[in-house]
Parts: C-alpha cells; sequence; structure tokens
DNA sequence: CGAATGACCAAGC
DNA sequence: GGCTTGGCCATTC
C-alpha cells in the first residue's frame, strides 16, 4: 500500500503520548483534514504493529468496535487502562481528561 | 472514471 | 439514549 496520508495518520498517531487518547476527527483536523475522519479511521483498519492504534477513539471516547472481534475492543480498552486511563460505566472515556493536545504547534 | 467501502461525525427521530 | 440518514474524504476494484 503507498498510502501516503496513512503514514501521515501513523505518523501522527505514533506522536500520541502514553496516557492519552484522540479521536478520528481530532486526527483529521491536525492533518489538515477537517472532514477526513473517515479516511482516519479506514487509515487505522491497516493498523501497522508499530501504531499506537489503541490510543485512537470515536469523539464520544468509545472505543470504536465496528464489525471488529470483541478481543480487539477488550485489548484496546486492557492497553489504556494500563496507560491509566480510567473508563466509565458505558465503557465510556471522559475525553476533557485523556483527550490528547496534539503536536506542539497545534495549541488549544 | 464510476461505484463501493470504511474502526467517522453530526443531526434527526 | 440508541438507531438511522446524509455527508465527507481517500483508497481500491
Amino acid at each position: 500500500m503507498d498510502g501516503r496520508f496513512f503514514e501521515r495518520v501513523y505518523g501522527l498517531v505514533r506522536q500520541i503520548p502514553s496516557g492519552q487518547v484522540a479521536t478520528y476527527g481530532q486526527l483529521a483536523l491536525y492533518l489538515d483534514y477537517p472532514h477526513g475522519a473517515r479516511t482516519v479511521g479506514w487509515a487505522m483498519r491497516g493498523c501497522p504493529a508499530d501504531v499506537p492504534w489503541h490510543r485512537v477513539i470515536n469523539a464520544r471516547g468509545r472505543i470504536s468496535a465496528h464489525g471488529r472481534p470483541p478481543d480487539e475492543v477488550v485489548l484496546q480498552q486492557a492497553l489504556l487502562e494500563a496507560e491509566g486511563i480510567v473508563f466509565g460505566p458505558d465503557g465510556q472515556i471522559d475525553l476533557r481528561t485523556y483527550r490528547w493536545a496534539g503536536p506542539a504547534w497545534s495549541m488549544e
């Protein structure tokens, strides 16, 4: 795959520090794609082993379990919990607290 | 080039 | 509060 954007997405995801998470739409914005959230999510479909894909969640602070084996979803949650992220009763994360601020050039 | 897909997002019911 | 619809973008067939 010669996915150019994919690699950019992967590179950005790799920059996500431990204990923090980012949404697809957020990553898309950082990549200069305000509406390319789907493309980001699609890029994750190839989830390379060197990419902390578990730190990427949807805008609702929940793990994306769209037609995927529950094992992967459970694993993702376990990895996030291992990084200090606490899930709510509905398996939801408090984005206000764990939301990645983005790269250095991106400020709030 | 046209149609289909995909781990999304926001709005509507 | 959960399901459905439309839209957006890039990649693949």
